[in-house]
Formats: structure tokens, C-alpha cells, sequence
DNA sequence: TTAAATGCAAAGTATTTGCATGCGA
DNA sequence: TCGCATGCAAATACTTTGCATTTAA
């Protein structure tokens, strides 16, 4: 995983570039931020600062979230609910996800070999790497013995509810 | 990329499953979305299947899309701007993803080797994959290139606007 | 000093839900 | 026939914006 601070020491390069300030509030939110760590949104990341600064507006956060997005240091992405959700864009380092489609469930994997791969495939494109991120969609080790058990002749009812979606 | 068809059949037979009901709108949005192909919207879904059949309600889109995620034939992505876009889940296939994180430009391309890769992770975790999908993020060429010029002595004026996310 | 950042309140808008009606199985 | 599906309108709620004030550079 990425270091907290280098994310923050990353941002504030971004901020004296681009001719941007480097606040108290961006400083706390860009912080915090990276030491949440994963699939983070901005309510959360408002809720946990709360506590430290009251005074932080949770626009603020917004705002800052869309910052860091722009900098390349964050991706938005999104599971499902209605949330957008922020992961840091760890830099050099990688972090995959396997995505169970039937229960929601979320894993996370790192494969360095990986790494080797999608810089060989960049090269070729033109593209300059600074993260990548690979998804796995299929089922986990319940759901795939679910699924198997669901096919025996015996049992032919339906074990597929529609309307529900876990949520971890 | 999924035949079409392969995409629809799929749904029906989830339908079918679950014990849902195959309606002439849902057939009408599935066919609509998996011949789309990639990154559509409700909205456009909605728009491009209305000059067909004006009697298709957006709400229904949205449904219909919801169901595709649960059926395992769908997956939501959020690019940055307000709406929730929608892939179809490629079976057996890959397309993957060389985001610009300067400029939001998105290329795809396809590597065989990760799919083996992918496999092999996936069956150590006791996973069994439907999808994979790798995000590369970095810079494009133009943006990398922009970026070299940046860091050149002579030019020590921001190039980087901050309001600014190109969305094609 | 000065342009950028903040925070509140209000606006905007993508997405969901309630309910009466329609329709597939 | 029966229960799921649809569609309209209204509701929700996530995210953005306007504006006066504060603050970093």
C-alpha cells in the first residue's frame, strides 16, 4: 500500500504547480483521505474529519476529493449504491479487486507480475503508467458453491433473490 | 467483444432462473444496451430506444439496468461526470481500459496474456471468474507530452488548469 | 495586497419509490 | 388468474454553485 504521506507530499507538489493553495482544511482532507485508504466517500471521509475540525464544510471535501482526481491521485469509482467512492492511486504500487457479481463482496489481491504487463502494453499505446488496477468479476468461494449446488437435479428452486444486493 | 445476442440470451435465461418475467421492454432495452456496447448511460439508453418504442419509460431503464448488474452481465463505472455508465460483461472475452488521468480520454485494448494471469489468481482465492478488466491509468500521449514540456526550465508558467476536464 | 478557498444555503439533477394499471406465465 | 412489471409523478438524496468572508502566497 501507499504511504499517507507521500500521497500528501504529492498533492501539495500538485497544489504549488498548478498555482493552487495548500490550505488547513485540503491539508486534513487529503490526509485523512489516504489513510482511510479504499472505496471511501465523501460523507465518510466528512464524518471522520468532523471529529478532529468541526469547522470542515463537507463541500470542502467534495471539492477537494475532485482535486485529487484531477491530480491523479484519486479514481473515482462506483459499486452500486449511490455513492461515488474514492481509492487512492497508489503510486507504483498495486491494488486489484475481486468483485463477486452475485453478493457484492469485495477482495483485494496484489500480483506484481501484473505490473511487468500492463507497462509493456502501455509502451506500445503511448500511455504513461501510473496506476493500474485490475478487476475480477465472478463469483466467491460461497456463491460459486451456490451456484453449483443450484444445478443439482434435486434442487430446481430458484435461489436467486432480485432484490438483493450485499453490500459489505 | 460479446456478440450481442450472446448478451441477451443470457439475461433471459437469468429472467427465467429467478422466476422474473421477460417483457417486450426488457427485451428491447438488453438488445439496445449490449449493442451499444460500452460506457452508455441510462439516459442515452433511454433516448436512442424512445425513437423505436415512445412508449419505454426511463424508469424502466434504469430497472432493467439494475437487473443486468445482478444477473452478472453489467457493470457500473463512473467516469466523473453526474451519471452512472454501464459495460456490458464480456463472457470469455476482455476489453480493457487506458484512462488519461489529466484529460479523462479513454482507450481500449486487449491482452491475452492477463486473461491467463488473471485465472491463475483467481483460483488460488477460490474465485471463479466471469470478467476481468484492467484499468491502466496515466497519461496520454498528448498529456504526457504536455507534461515534459512543463518540467523544462524555460517554462515555469502553470500549465495545468484546474477547472478543466476534457470529457469526450 | 490579491486572487484563491471556505462555508453556508440554495439549486440542480441523477436515481429511486409509491401506486394504479397492464400484462406475461 | 395471479403476481410481477410498467409508467407517471413525486420524492430522495448526492453533488454542485452563488456569494460574502476569510486566508494563503
Amino acid at each position: 500500500m501507499i504511504a499517507p504521506d507521500s500521497g500528501v507530499q504529492g498533492f501539495a507538489e500538485y497544489l504549488a504547480r498548478a498555482g493552487l493553495k495548500n490550505t488547513r482544511q485540503r491539508e486534513r482532507i487529503v490526509r485523512s483521505f489516504f489513510a482511510a485508504g479504499r472505496h471511501t466517500s465523501a460523507e465518510e471521509l466528512y464524518q471522520q474529519i468532523r471529529t478532529q475540525d468541526p469547522g470542515i464544510g463537507l463541500v470542502t471535501v467534495y471539492r477537494t476529493l475532485k482535486l485529487l482526481r484531477q491530480a491523479g491521485l484519486a479514481t473515482e469509482r462506483a459499486f452500486g449504491d449511490g455513492y461515488a467512492r474514492f481509492d487512492p492511486n497508489p503510486a507504483g504500487g498495486t491494488h486489484h479487486h475481486l468483485i463477486c457479481t452475485r453478493c457484492g463482496k469485495v477482495q483485494e489481491f496484489q500480483d506484481k507480475d501484473l505490473r511487468v504487463l500492463g507497462r509493456k502494453v502501455a509502451r506500445t499505446l503511448g500511455f504513461t503508467i501510473t496506476e493500474h488496477k485490475l478487476e475480477l468479476y465472478g463469483l466467491c468461494r460461497d456463491c460459486g458453491r451456490a451456484e453449483r449446488d443450484r444445478s443439482k437435479p434435486d434442487s430446481r428452486t430458484a435461489r436467486i433473490a432480485p432484490g438483493s444486493e450485499a453490500r459489505p
